[in-house]
DNA sequence: CGAGAATTTGAATCTCTTCAATCTGCGTGG
DNA sequence: CCACGCAGATTGAAGAGATTCAAATTCTCG
């Protein structure tokens, strides 16, 4: 039998509801998403889930796994997810911009939680899947997976309530309001948003929001 | 007259209502607090606030600063404030505590700011204001500035609803039915908790909730 | 085609908000 | 020393938004 040992970067994929990492175990590595959808949450202990980020391809999976930290909330995949894997530790050498690229997207997290703490606290529940769409759709065209005003959004409506505080039938209701409105149009799986500017309206967005 | 030039770093105070930092303007420096509250915010069109964060003696504000952003939500004093002030980047040099004390900062405020998510997203009234309290004890405490289970606590009840996303009327009469249960006591900006494990349980903790 | 998952609908209920008024504590000026 | 003013805290009544529970319908995929 061959003895393995374990590469310091390789492709790793994960299936729907499979985990990249549990919480309060050493992570296997560094993800870098490369395609799918991963999600990390908690459980209240009456079954109450709360999600608190939304991996998308591009983005790191967790910066700061890096800075001496292991995952505290686990993190689970939504979609088929392709990634790429790291030693966990801060990307060295190269041309700098690995570095660049992990320092921005820790910031980047960071400022979009914040962001996620006024939409939990303060907006009503169209305004809150009015600005979930548009983060979504803009952190998609950002990744160049956005073709025109649509993209691919592979979320259950009960995950859309787990991200945005609601109850699935809230969300349920609320999103065909908005499409009766011509706001959206979200169907199997697919986003389309035919006027950004008046989503952008309904999601109360504040001047210096900058949506992602 | 003298030419002033302003050095590397010194020792700053601030006023209740004074700003530590405005969004989009280049920080004057990174604060590490010494005495008093300050907290940061985003306000919406129509006037909603909601607090995104605390700084309470020891705190950085804002370690991210230092990894070439400017803030994007203002900071602001919420009583008399005592900091240090520094140049605006990673400690460096040092016997190393520096530089350790502000990665471990940085990654305990992103690690609250989730803890917060699942608070906004998925607890009840008094489960917000049971977990708030609990942070807020814990936090002074690990800061010295506890004394048996008693603390310090200079939040208005119109501050702590914009923490915990409630109305102040909300605010005030769910404090009202946990002060009659005998789960706080909290009046003339002290707060008092005679029973930490039944507070806990009333706040809805996971487990694996660390409350700060 | 069948089965499980996801979405949709209805009715009743509850939590939290809204608006308005009152009360209290406290520092200031007369 | 007390009246005034103001911010914060408290109370009441009515209403809106979201939840709950249960059932029916539609989708998706093997």
């Amino acid at each position: 039998m061959l003895s393995q040992i374990a590469p310091d970067e390789d492709l790793v994929f994960f299936r729907p509801h499979e985990y990249l990492a549990r919480e309060n175990e050493p992570p296997a590595g560094l993800y870098q998403m490369l395609e799918g959808w991963a999600c990390r949450y908690r459980l209240l202990p009456d079954g109450r889930r709360q999600i608190t980020a939304l991996y998308l391809p591009g983005d790191y999976c967790e910066p700061q796994w890096a800075l001496g930290r292991g995952p505290t909330q686990p993190v689970v995949a939504l979609t088929n997810v392709r990634a790429y894997r790291s030693a966990c530790r801060v990307p060295s050498g190269g041309s700098g911009d690995a570095q660049q690229g992990f320092w921005k997207n820790l910031v980047d997290g960071s400022e979009r939680q914040a962001g996620w703490l006024v939409t939990l606290g303060r907006r009503s529940a169209p305004e809150r899947l009015a600005h979930l769409l548009l983060e979504l759709f803009e952190r998609m065209r950002r990744a160049g997976l956005a073709y025109g005003q649509q993209c691919a959004l592979p979320l259950t409506q009960m995950d859309i309530a787990d991200l945005t505080g609601l109850t699935p039938v809230h969300v349920n209701r609320t999103l065909q309001t908005m499409r009766n409105a011509g706001l959206v149009e979200l169907q199997s799986r697919w986003l389309r948003i035919p006027d950004l500017a008046a989503l952008r309206e309904a999601a109360a967005m504040a001047p210096q929001d900058a949506v992602a």
